[in-house]
DNA sequence: TTGATTTTGTGACAAAAGTCACATCAGAAA
DNA sequence: TTTCTGATGTGACTTTTGTCACAAAATCAA
């Protein structure tokens, strides 16, 4: 029986169907409309969140000059939530919201460190995780500060290639961390 | 009796003495000279280092423009290594090198792996280490995108306060993102 | 369908940062 | 000390990107 986490997990870990059972029983499901939020600035980080349909952006609101950054988009097979707040149990300073009607499941901090203690294979799952998202991260701050707004866009593409005409173009100019009239000229040529 | 990097883990993991003595004994310390590689472009990563004394820059440098972009300084107390390669037990993408005489402690990724497997209290440590890790990072992108040269100055500052006189700030400029000149005007008032 | 938002592209101008050139200064080495 | 190399500051100019404004196109909701 196929699952999109379980897949997820194994291409780290493989697991036996009872270990996927036990492991999918510490998560909740979560149903959400277009436009409501999933974390929000000031509030308690109860989940870490994978995304199993729709897709979300995570974002930094600078109330100043009233504009917002856009750090990740959340789509199928991506772990979204405000990861500093989730882990010290501190409140959101980001917010997440749905681009589309989305379905998620969420795991405490509780729960995962149950299943780490419990399970070497989660626990090497999730350090695996880890590094990759350290090292992926890495890659982007090089690039934002190597890279010229056509390499980054031209990386976004491959990163996400389904989400360039599902979602407003100001959005990834905002991940791109440029306007989006310097993005809309980018693809003139 | 009290060691660098036995402070350093038991920020996290408090350890007892032969707990200590056990895990010191899986590193390795090298001593370098000023201008000596720690990591090259092209070699394999044995190490990942733990840095006891001196000053070492991590960049990546673009062979096209022959600029260089430093992602990281390593001081006392912090962690150094080409963390794609040493993981995934690739060839090094960036450089490591020496801008003062430096002492470092090393550890294979053999190594690591038997401590983690072996002492719950280390892998409680490395965990903990990466999620920090991953944490600032974000930070630090998103100071790069959405911050001023200005605010990123500032912040390097509270960062490294030992550093701005210790080095040559076309260093500094190259991890802020700025050209020189630039960050060198910062500063005229 | 229709009216109202939102999104998008683009021109004109402003601001920020990069590049090049050169003079000065400090520190290392002979 | 003297010489030399590398670091630093700064002016002049170029390039890139941001900002503002507005119109056309697309999308959404009643």
């Amino acid at each position: 029986m196929s699952h999109l986490l379980r897949n997820h997990i194994e291409a780290i870990s493989p697991l036996s169907d009872e270990e996927f059972d036990y492991i999918l029983s510490h998560f909740v499901l979560k149903k959400l409309k277009k436009h409501s939020f999933l974390v929000q600035e000031g509030n308690y980080v109860k989940y870490e969140y994978f995304v199993l349909k729709g897709c979300l952006k995570a974002y930094i609101a600078d109330n100043d000059t009233g504009k917002e950054f856009i750090y990740q988009f959340g789509v199928e097979d991506w772990w979204i939530t405000d990861r500093e707040a989730f882990f010290k149990s501190s409140k959101a300073t980001i917010n997440i919201d749905c681009l589309e009607d989305s379905e998620v499941l969420g795991i405490t901090l509780e729960n995962r460190e149950k299943l780490v203690a419990e399970m070497r294979k989660y626990e090497h799952f999730v350090a695996v995780k880890a590094n990759l998202g350290y090292i992926s991260l890495q890659k982007r701050l090089q690039l934002m500060i190597m890279g010229s707004v056509k390499d980054r866009y031209e990386n976004f593409i491959q990163q996400y290639p389904h989400l360039i005409n599902r979602i407003p173009k100001s959005f990834i100019a905002s991940y791109l961390g440029v306007s989006r009239e310097t993005l809309s000229r980018l693809y003139r040529f």
